[in-house]
DNA sequence: ATAGGGTTAG
């Protein structure tokens, strides 16, 4: 013990403050150090009493004062013990807490309140439950105090279950009436989700001070209701009280998370005034705002003249960077942070792992998932999910899988990420099946859960489950923005229902939402209904809602897919002039598709060429195609050469490039090219079908003889082949692009993969129910024709969605009678 | 005798 702690203590006894408790000493002889060493036996507790609390903050006095007590007889006073128990707690000596606790000879309210208090703040919470049923089972009275304690312990260890019983006593004995129990009431309800309750409880409360008001301003804004907990904050100011740090803290996030930044502006002012330009909870605050608000300028500002920073500060900082796309600034600042001394944390590198998911640097993305391994950080879980996002951005899905594998814990969070991760790579089935493990794990889905998998539907073309997670969607009441409702628009749309799509647009019109807009014209594109996208858009336009590029994009496939050239023509026009959008590569690959689908060649080529910036292979590959659909070799030839000179690995080109010289029957060629391809290690796309029969979505390819009812599907196959051919059909083996006899290129067609799903879709489904077939790549004008016959002799409408369009075929008609 | 609210990151 050092000497000058001798001296603090005497000074305490010579000159004893004035206050209550030390009106004990004060009229006794005063006391000295000596005499406190050499106490007499039989002080009165209230002595022990009073020199506790004068020197709880140190653990040798409060050690000799438990010494002198137990000298004394006296620990069986309650009141001391909980005292001591309360002073060692502070200290952070638990077990000494503990020791005093159990060797209490009477257990009673104050004492069980004290050691309460003591596992709470050394973050023992899981203790006090189980002390909360002791007392129970003892009989021991609880007062508010106990509940309050035993409320916060249910808080953080998120333990619905006890926690709704002690709120039930609260009400019940009007405890939450006071505010501090009351603030509590409300910080466990809403950290159960729980808003409409806490609410009640605020509202039922007579006296509410900043603190409560701070409670349920944040649970508002936990909930991510802005404008309610904006609207909060001027009632509370109205009633006339002043708003503390947290206050200003909860109404800043409210503004930047809402993008409220006029009244942001404001309460940075207001910041300033109140005197709290020196908090650094605040100013961070601050700094996250305007970082949300994508003012990276202030927020450096605010940051830069911060005369002291917490690690919270400089990882708000760089999260806002990374946020705002400004990854060198934001590398630039870790720099700083590192070379300041200062250390990193968690949430930093969270940041930073955020960043390389955003520009896809995987090489640095693995460098910090060795240093998470080698920090021992594993059992992170918000940083392991950030590197199973990161590695599914840069496309590494394999080792986001493994990642995600090894993880211990895991969270909705996790689950999501792995989820959308499967689902942007193309791993749609994957990802349904993830799903399914995560019902079985107990993990409930959360509105981005769900948004994702209603995109692995629409990808899958899956109606059946794109249905069962709308009524999902619908049955657990979640809120339907414009984010849920366009994906859902998609599902519907990609899954051949323009109506209930429709349907779902026009009762979310009124949230004025481009997105949502762009959904539904993309949607009309699809079927074909060029007519209807454009009056969507003529419906914005008279609701003055704002195109965007998309919105554009949008349109031009739309009348692409309707042969729409006029109206194309006039749209790209009037984009720039009207709207202040410029053309980018895009909307030229659309307008140029848009011509050569429509046969005007010379006129997409002379666009090209009068392009502002260089081609991107999409242009480029967009005039290939129409080359290739109307048979112009030569400008094939020349536009497919200077593809591969920009795009050496993409194996569409290459394809398409044989698929013109097979068309034009020269077949050395062909070979050539495809010798090529195998050289530089690029293999085609294999074509395969989907369809959904009960539970399941079945993968066909071509040519496949791996499914279980195949001997079915292939004498099924003959059959029909048999009667087509009686109704006239003529096989077109102009799309057999093989160097191969007739009769194997009619054999070949047979096995196209749409005609095997087709046919499962016979055998597994009821008679005369609607079949739906997805395809990877474009139907053949020879199955379209034969998909066409087979709707009349089978009666079955069907409905095949290929890479480009849907194809409706009814009764030996199709929706698009024009094959291309 | 004992009391409640806050900043970053998926």
């Amino acid at each position: 013990m050092p000497l000058s702690s001798y001296f603090h203590l005497r000074d305490a006894f010579a000159k004893p403050r004035i206050s209550c408790s030390c009106r004990f000493i004060c009229n006794a002889t005063p006391p000295t150090y000596a005499s406190f060493h050499s106490a007499p036996f039989n002080q009165p507790p209230s002595i022990f009493s009073s020199l506790l609390h004068e020197f709880s903050n140190t653990f040798i006095h409060v050690k000799s004062i438990h010494a002198q007590i137990i000298k004394n007889w006296v620990s069986t006073e309650h009141f001391l013990s909980a005292k001591l128990i309360r002073a060692y707690s502070h200290l952070g000596f638990l077990s000494l807490a503990r020791k005093v606790f159990d060797q209490s000879s009477h257990l009673e309210t104050t004492v069980c309140n004290a050691m309460m208090a003591g596992f709470l703040r050394n973050h023992q919470y899981n203790e006090v439950p189980k002390l909360f049923e002791m007392m129970g089972s003892c009989d021991i009275e609880i007062n508010s105090f106990t509940c309050m304690f035993a409320l916060k312990a249910c808080t953080s260890l998120l333990d619905s279950e006890i926690g709704e019983e002690i709120v039930r006593t609260v009400i019940e004995r009007g405890f939450h009436l006071h505010p501090c129990v009351g603030s509590s009431v409300i910080n466990f309800l809403i950290k159960c989700g729980n808003l409409d309750d806490a609410r009640w409880v605020f509202d039922e409360m007579p006296e509410r001070d900043v603190v409560c008001w701070n409670s349920i301003i944040g649970g508002y804004v936990q909930e991510l209701l802005f404008k309610e907990a904006i609207q909060l904050f001027f009632e509370m100011v109205g009633c006339g009280i002043r708003p503390s740090p947290v206050t200003m803290s909860n109404l800043l996030k409210a503004c930047g998370r809402s993008g409220c930044e006029k009244l942001g502006r404001c309460a940075h002012g207001w910041v300033l005034a109140l005197d709290m330009g020196r908090d650094v909870f605040v100013l961070t605050s601050l700094v996250d705002m305007y970082s949300n608000l994508s003012d990276m300028d202030c927020a450096s500002l605010v940051f830069n003249s911060m005369c002291s920073r917490s690690l919270v500060s400089w990882n708000a900082m760089i999260s806002g960077y990374v946020q705002n796309g400004k990854i060198l600034e934001a590398c630039a600042l870790f720099q700083r942070l590192v070379r300041s001394g200062f250390g990193f944390d968690s949430g930093t590198l969270v940041s930073l792992i955020r960043g390389c998911a955003q520009i896809s640097n995987l090489e640095n993305g693995k460098i910090l998932h060795a240093c998470i391994i080698r920090k021992g950080l594993e059992l992170n879980l918000v940083l392991c999910t950030a590197i199973v996002d990161m590695y599914s951005k840069c496309g590494a899905t394999k080792q986001a899988t493994i990642a995600f594998e090894r993880m211990e814990k895991k969270n909705v969070i996790t689950w999501t990420a792995m989820l959308v991760g499967l689902s942007q790579n193309g791993y749609a089935e994957d990802a349904l099946k993830l799903f399914c493990q995560m019902k079985e794990e107990n993990v409930a889905a959360n509105s981005v859960t769900l948004v994702s998998l209603v995109h692995c539907c629409a990808h899958l073309g899956s109606l059946k489950k794109g249905r069962s997670v709308h009524t999902h969607l619908i049955r657990h009441g979640y809120a339907f923005d414009a984010v849920n409702i366009s994906a859902l628009i998609d599902m519907y749309a990609k899954c051949g229902k323009i109506h209930p799509a429709e349907k779902l647009f026009n009762n979310g019109f009124h949230l004025k939402d481009v997105v949502l807009c762009n959904s539904m014209i993309m949607g009309y594109g699809m079927h074909g209904h060029g007519h209807h996208a454009l009056n969507v858009y003529d419906r914005m336009i008279e609701e003055r809602l704002k195109p965007n590029q998309t919105t554009f994009v949008s349109l031009l496939t739309a009348c692409s897919h309707s042969g729409l050239v006029e109206e194309g023509k006039t749209l790209f026009r009037c984009m720039e002039r009207d709207h202040n959008i410029k053309p980018r590569d895009k909307h030229y690959a659309c307008l140029v598709d848009l011509l050569s689908r429509a046969g005007c060649l010379d006129e997409a080529d002379a666009l090209v060429k009068q392009m502002p910036f260089e081609p991107s292979t999409d242009v480029l590959e967009a005039l290939l195609s129409g080359c290739r659909t109307h048979k112009n070799i030569n400008m094939g030839i020349q536009i497919a050469d200077r593809l591969i000179s920009l795009d050496y690995l993409n194996t569409g080109i290459y394809v398409m490039l044989s698929n013109i010289y097979a068309e034009a029957r020269q077949w050395e060629t062909v070979n050539y090219v495809r010798g090529l391809m195998r050289i530089r290690g690029l293999k085609k796309t294999p074509a395969y079908s989907l369809i959904e029969a009960g539970n399941q979505v079945h993968t066909f390819f071509a040519n496949d003889d791996s499914h279980p009812s195949w001997a079915d599907i292939h004498q099924l196959l003959e059959n029909l082949r048999l009667e087509v051919e009686a109704c006239g059909y003529v096989p077109d083996t102009s799309c057999v692009l093989r160097h191969v006899n007739e009769s194997m290129k009619v054999k070949l067609l047979w096995g196209h993969s749409e005609r095997l799903a087709i046919a499962f879709g016979l055998l597994s489904t009821p008679y005369g129910s609607l079949i739906r077939i997805t395809k990877n790549l474009r139907v053949c004008v020879d199955c379209h024709t034969v998909t066409k016959y087979i709707s009349k002799i089978v009666k079955r409408e069907i409905i095949v969605r290929d890479a480009n369009r849907f194809h409706h075929f009814v009764n030996g008609e199709c929706s698009c009678n024009d094959y291309w």
